[in-house]
DNA sequence: TGAAAAACCGACTGTTTACTCAGTCGGTTT
DNA sequence: AAACCGACTGAGTAAACAGTCGGTTTTTCA
């Protein structure tokens, strides 16, 4: 692994446990065994390794997604939602420190005045979107889910998988306890 | 209003729309009239002055929720739940920038190592998961709400509210426009 | 093999930061 | 009128920070 890939997984670990501001060049060029000077020599700034890093992660979950959903892997709409469900709630253990990164501020903050982050921030949160969205679509033609606005009952859907997660995040509620429930409850809201 | 109410109010708002790190003392004692020197007098560290405020919403959220929720204002258990997600929906503007605190990673980060922190954190979480859980459990008296997990649902609810709420501030979605896809996701969930 | 290019280094810089402290000031008690 | 009080001040401090720069090592390829 090449040192620009070093400093950019580390770096992505660094951020999405600490936060950008709370990790200082020095300490990402202790852990990656890296100069201060490589690191700005590979990115131009602080900001840019973070937009790097965030381009990353566009791709890899465009990528996982692509890999994990091709329309004919699932017969129903429902079992598509199923597993599109799994599939976010496992996130955070395959894609690492990558998926937190979506769930810091400084993200969001920084979209709001830098195009090119909120380019990819539109982007990947999109991607996700219409994975929910695809499988109503699909449910609704099979007939297992019911006649509900698509793209606005994905939305509501998303909003709670990834609201559970958050609270499992900051130890609010252990939310893997509530894995059946869940399924249960998106059930109801989607069933003829 | 004293120069110390002044300091909390004004610090509320800048580590709301800031965060914590990007609030400066310096920057506080501008927006304040105070001197630095002042705002230490008051509080014996910048985290001090955080805990004071979570101390505050912590107060406040209590408050506002015994204050619209008698048990005996909404007539069925749906109803009081519907009211319940109007409430949560409404407290960013009501409640000025003490709410969006409660969305900032700085609080979590916090609690997870200081003990005072999880205190309140804990307490506001639950003020406004009981609320969802007592609307539930109203309601499956009166026989407006069907025989599902309480206490799980009510955090599945709050997860899909919370999580709307996110999206909404984070710019990813006009969630104003779901509100009444919300509530009807929420009842398919609830009814019998 | 040699020389150009790319990768890498770490001491250094100017700025920003949270926090301190010696001291001012108007009011109250002795 | 002397002693004391809590509220407040702002210049000062040491540490931490992102980013720079002149120089060294490693890689590439003719």
């Amino acid at each position: 692994m090449s040192k620009k890939e070093v400093i950019l997984k580390s770096a992505a670990k660094l951020f999405s446990e600490k936060g950008f501001k709370y990790t200082s060049m020095a300490e990402l060029s202790r852990t990656t065994g890296a100069a201060e000077g490589t690191i700005f020599y590979h990115f131009k700034n602080k900001e840019d390794l973070f937009l790097s890093i965030l381009e990353r992660i566009r791709e890899t979950v465009s990528a996982e997604i692509n890999n994990h959903f091709s329309i004919y892997r699932y017969s129903t709409g429902m079992e598509m939602m199923d597993g599109a469900v799994s599939f976010y709630l496992g996130l955070p253990g395959k894609m690492e420190d990558w998926f937190f990164v979506l769930h810091r501020h400084y993200t969001y903050d920084l979209a709001a005045v830098n195009p090119v982050c909120k380019g990819h921030v539109d982007a990947i949160f999109n991607c996700f979107l219409d994975l929910f969205e695809s499988a109503i679509i699909k449910g609704q033609k099979d007939g297992t889910i019911d006649d509900l606005p698509a793209r606005k009952t994905a939305c509501i859907i998303f909003a709670a998988v990834d609201g559970l997660i958050r609270f499992n995040n900051y130890n609010l509620y252990n939310t893997n306890l509530l894995y059946k429930e869940l399924i249960e409850s998106l059930k109801r809201v989607l069933k003829k």
